[in-house]
This record gives C-alpha cells, sequence and structure tokens, in this order.
DNA sequence: TTGTAGGCGTTATCAG
DNA sequence: CTGATAACGCCTACAA
C-alpha cells in the first residue's frame, strides 16, 4: 500500500484537511504548518490517489483521443500535437484505435465514458447522425478533429483544415502552370471530408475555369499506395488523351500513381506532373520530389485540443464551432510548368 | 449527475450489493433478481464509475506506454500491436512520450504511477541506471519494449529484437552476394541497442569473414534522412576505394544515403548497394525498392503487452527476462549480387 | 441467496 | 487559520 493523506497528517501532525490544503493550494495554510506538511510530504515521496480525488472533483486531467490507426502517419502528428498540449498542461492521453470502424467506436465513445475522461477529440471516417447522437449522450464535451460531420456541420465543435479551399488551391495551381487536362484521384465516395470535399474542390477549380473533363479523368481510391496505383492505371488504360496532371488525394497515392506511370515508361513530370495531398515527411524524400498541400496535423491537434480545452473549462469566449488550420501549396518537382 | 448503482438498486428493488454482483459476476444471484437488475442497468443505461471502482480494487485497466515520439512510424506500429491486444482485453492505453529525453522520461514514469495504471510499457533510447532505479522504486510492472537495459540485461524484463544478430545477419546476406567493401551508417554511439549493438553485429559479420575494413567506412547518424545522407556523402568523399554495398541501421538513413548517392551520379544497385534496416511500409515504393531487415515492431508491440500481462497477473510460469522477435531480410531492389 | 455497513483516499462543508 | 466529518460510487466482509 502506498502512503496516503492521513500518514502524512499524521506524521506532521496536523489534520487532514490540512495536508489536502496544501497539496491543492487551496486555502490559506500558515507558513509554519505548510512547511512542515511539504516536509513530511516530500520525506515520504507522497503522491495523492488520483482516482480518489477524481471521484470527489469529478474530473481526471485526462483527455481521450478516437483515430482509425495510431501507427498512419496522419494520425500520429495530429496525436503528437494534442499531447504536446496536454503534457504541459499537466493532462494525460489516452488513446483509443477504431479502425475506422462505426460501431468500434460507438464503443469506443462509452469506454472513455467510462474512463471518465474530460473530454475527447474524434477523428474519424463519417461522422453520421448515429455516431453524433452517441456523442451527444455522452457526458463529456468533445471535438471533431480531421473532418466535420456529415450530419450538419455546425452541431459539433470541429477543428479541421478546409479541403474544398485546399483542393480547389492545388488544381488551381495546376492550372496557373498550364494544365487543363487535369485527372483526379479521390479518396472513398462516401468518406464526407476526405472524398467528398475534396472532389467538389477539384469540380470547382475547374468550373471556374471552364475547364470540362471526361468522367474517365476520375477515380476513387482509398489512400493506399496500391489504390493510387490502380486509379493511375484505369485513367491511363481509359484515356487515349491522357491528361497532362493528376491530383491525387493523398501522397501515398500520388507516389502509387509515379509508381504506375514509371512502369508505363510515363515520366513525371515531363510527360504528365503529380500533386499529392499531406505532405508526409517521406514525399520531400522521393524522386522526383513530390509537389503537394500542406497540412500541418500538428498544428490541427493543437488548435483542436485548445479548442476542446476551452470547452471542459466554459470558457466565455464564443468559440466558433468550425475552424480551419492554413493549408500551403509545396512546389517540389513532381509537378511542372507547360 | 450520472446514474448510481443505488439508483439501480433501488428501481430493481434490491440491495446494491446484489447489483455489484451481477454487475461483477461475483457471486450467485438467482435468476430473476439477475434479470430484474440487468433490465434496470440496460434501461438506464448504466455504467460503473471505474473510479469508485478502482480505488477499491486498486487496479484501473490502464496501461502506460512511454515512446519518444508517437509519430514515428516505428513507434506507430509498435503502438498499434501493444493496443490491438489492449482492447481485445477491455484495457486501454495512456500514451506518454518523451521527445528521448531522460528527465522527461523520469518524470512520466511517475506521471503514470499517479494515474494508477496497471503497468507501463516503456521505449527508451538509453535505458541507464539511474532510469532503471526509478522504474524500481514504481508500484507497477513494468517493461522494456525495443531496447534492452544497457545497466544489466536481466534487471527488467524486456522484449526486444536480437540487434546483433538481426545486422550480422544482413552483413552477412551482403558478404554472401559477394560484397565485400562493405560500409556501415549506424545510430548514434551512446543509443545502446540500436547504436552499439548494431554495429557489433556488422563487426561480428566482418570479423567472421575475414574482412577487414578502413575506419572512414563507419558513420554514425542519427536515424534521420540527413544524417543519412551526410553520413554517405563522408564515406564517399573519405574513401578513394568506395564500398560496394553499404549497411544502414534504418532504412530513413538508407533512403538518404541513396538520395546522396543519386546527387553523385553513383548508381544504386549497380555501384553501390544498400541495405537498410525496419522495413517501414513506404521502403517498397521507393526506387529502387529496399533491400532491408524486417523487424514487426507490431509483433513487438503484442509480445510486450503478453509479457506485461502475465506480469500484472501474476503468471505463475516462469518469464524469461528478455525476449526476441524474429527479424527477416526482405530481398528487394538495393541490393544485388555482384 | 440477499442485505447491511464499513472502507478505499480525497475533497469540501461546516464549525470552531 | 484549522479540524472533524460527510460525501464521492463502488466492493466486500459479515450477518441474516
Amino acid at each position: 500500500m502506498s502512503v496516503t493523506i492521513e500518514d502524512i497528517a499524521k506524521e506532521a501532525q496536523v489534520s487532514v484537511a490540512t495536508v489536502s490544503r496544501v497539496i491543492n493550494n487551496s486555502k490559506a495554510v500558515s507558513p509554519e504548518l505548510k512547511k512542515r506538511v511539504n516536509d513530511v510530504i516530500q520525506k515520504r515521496n507522497f503522491k495523492p490517489n488520483s482516482l480518489a480525488r477524481g471521484l470527489i472533483t469529478n474530473q481526471t486531467n485526462i483527455i481521450g483521443i478516437i483515430v482509425p490507426d495510431i501507427s498512419n502517419p496522419v494520425f500520429g502528428a495530429l496525436t503528437r500535437g494534442i499531447n504536446s498540449f496536454c503534457q504541459q498542461k499537466g493532462y494525460t492521453l489516452m488513446v483509443c484505435e477504431s479502425g475506422g470502424q462505426q460501431e468500434k467506436e460507438v464503443e469506443l465513445l462509452g469506454v472513455l465514458a467510462d474512463k471518465k475522461v474530460d473530454g475527447v477529440l474524434f477523428a474519424g471516417v463519417d461522422v453520421n447522425s448515429a455516431l453524433v447522437g452517441e456523442m451527444k449522450r455522452q457526458g463529456y464535451p468533445i471535438v471533431l478533429v480531421t473532418q466535420e460531420a456529415s450530419e450538419g456541420e455546425d452541431i459539433i465543435h470541429t477543428v479541421t483544415h478546409d479541403n474544398v479551399k485546399a483542393v480547389y488551391d492545388a488544381v488551381s495551381f495546376l492550372i496557373e502552370n498550364g494544365h487543363q487536362k487535369i485527372a483526379f484521384i479521390g479518396g472513398p465516395e462516401n468518406d464526407y471530408s476526405s472524398g467528398q470535399k475534396r472532389l467538389k474542390g477539384y469540380r470547382l477549380a475547374l468550373k471556374e475555369h471552364n475547364i470540362e473533363v471526361p468522367v474517365s479523368y476520375i477515380e476513387h481510391g482509398n489512400f493506399s499506395f496500391d489504390s493510387g496505383y490502380d486509379c493511375m492505371r484505369k485513367i491511363y488504360e481509359e484515356n487515349s488523351a491522357l491528361p497532362t496532371a493528376v491530383m491525387a488525394c493523398n501522397d501515398v497515392m500520388a507516389i502509387g500513381a509515379i509508381r504506375f506511370l514509371k512502369t508505363a515508361k510515363v515520366s513525371v513530370p515531363a510527360d504528365i506532373s503529380i500533386m499529392g495531398f499531406d505532405d508526409l515527411e517521406f514525399g520531400k524524400y522521393f524522386s522526383p520530389e513530390l509537389t503537394t498541400v500542406r497540412i500541418s496535423y500538428f498544428d490541427e491537434g493543437l488548435k483542436a485540443i485548445k479548442t476542446l480545452f476551452k470547452l471542459i473549462h466554459h470558457n466565455q469566449q464564443a468559440i466558433p464551432k468550425t475552424q480551419f488550420v492554413p493549408h500551403k501549396i509545396i512546389r517540389r518537382i513532381s509537378v511542372r510548368k507547360i
């Protein structure tokens, strides 16, 4: 058994209440008693039991986070951003993985409630009404990161990046560089933020420049290398008029696409330019180095946790329902001017 | 306030003890009462407060893990392996990042004690006597993952891969493929497991084949792309007799090395073969695809958490102090036979 | 098989 | 400023 507040009180010859006060700095305690208590605490290496404490204060200093897959660099960076803030605030992070499965997500929402976390950060794929309902009935504040709710975007606080605008900017960049025949390798169609929204940004940019494109220019992958490869292959095979540029909706698919082109003896960027998305670290290790749109997932995590803290501490100032972290086009080699 | 065991008891017209019994299946309860209680629990969506429970049972079903950086794919995979097991056992994971700083590591060890975790998994860099001492004085079981303690390897249970043997095998593989002039790009010299041990494996293999190598063939990086690049540059510049192969101690440095060689117009693998270490996912996306030694960090995490569970539950069977996860040479393109 | 009551380690509310 | 003492929500002897 570890040492309790009572042991300290006894040894310092004061009441437990006094000990509690010096621990929490909650009320004035005479300097001499304070010193006496602190000395004993020091000596006995006393640490208050956070369970007992949580039981009564109703807060645990634990933040929960639900991500599809922690080994995915995107969520790794996100988590690191979150953690950096938590650590400095004396909070600790409970990480849960959903595998992207909705029922698992629901379950985890409950698990975190069990653990009495003070709040949770949720990074899912499709935040639909079922999920939103589940979130509402938990007792804790929650903020979405990385994607907005498909079921009405003003229901839950969310921190993400502007997917429409980001892809719009990326495609505009391609257009500015002389490209007109621009193909698109997107995410799953049921992925609200990273799928549908990015497609929307693509369409918007084309429309604005009165560019029309055959349907065979648009393919949907699942963000994996292989799917990028396959999508590129389809585009290649189904179009006699090849595109001069491809907007791939993440770096991994972009690299898969480049790989296919390499096997097809199509040179990047000489023949076809490729634009990625995310700006993962290894994008610049490749050759050709990947031109891409950078999303700082670290910053996104940071902003999300800050928002969650405001919610937790009932910060008065109005908190916008959805906040964006800026994106940025990173010019490297895989896109060229024509 | 959420619903308590007392509310349930009242509504089901039984005592709290009975409710507790059906929750925990701890003692026989007549079927009818059981049903009545369960119905109410269901209806009221009751979840026992894990703080209160932990306070008395002295266990939280929380496992702590300390890693240098969660956004590093190696620790991401490790964590995923750990989490996969925890989830199925109803445990939850608390992730802490140390940034590789020793004082932070010590602090985190304490934080996790505060949180009353049932055990912790520790992935550090240099587990020296100070750290070991700190570990011993915490109340929880602990197992090292990824590297052994530099301060005596039989002090703390550890699950890792055999760094000496792995590099020994990799270098032997190079030798079998006709290479004799083999350079080495290693980790930091103060890194016990991933630095010193891998170097040892390299030396062992060379010695066994009576191969001597100039000191200028050996460089120490820090596992980053840039350091791989720099080390390769030094080797290139300081040796008129270039090596025909280089053993890089992780994939990222291997890729950095390849990048340098590309700028120096040295072809891989035609002129120089490169061997990596880790087998990160993106190693096979590169060209040339990386030949490397695969360590399954997922499996390593899994084995570590299983070991920790044995410790936690005082499993009788003897648990070996240090366990290895197998490694495997993955033949791809970056190494060729000469 | 069921219920009563004490206690886990803190904090918070009162008096003093 | 300090000290009893009642919660917090649950588990577990002990009794019935």
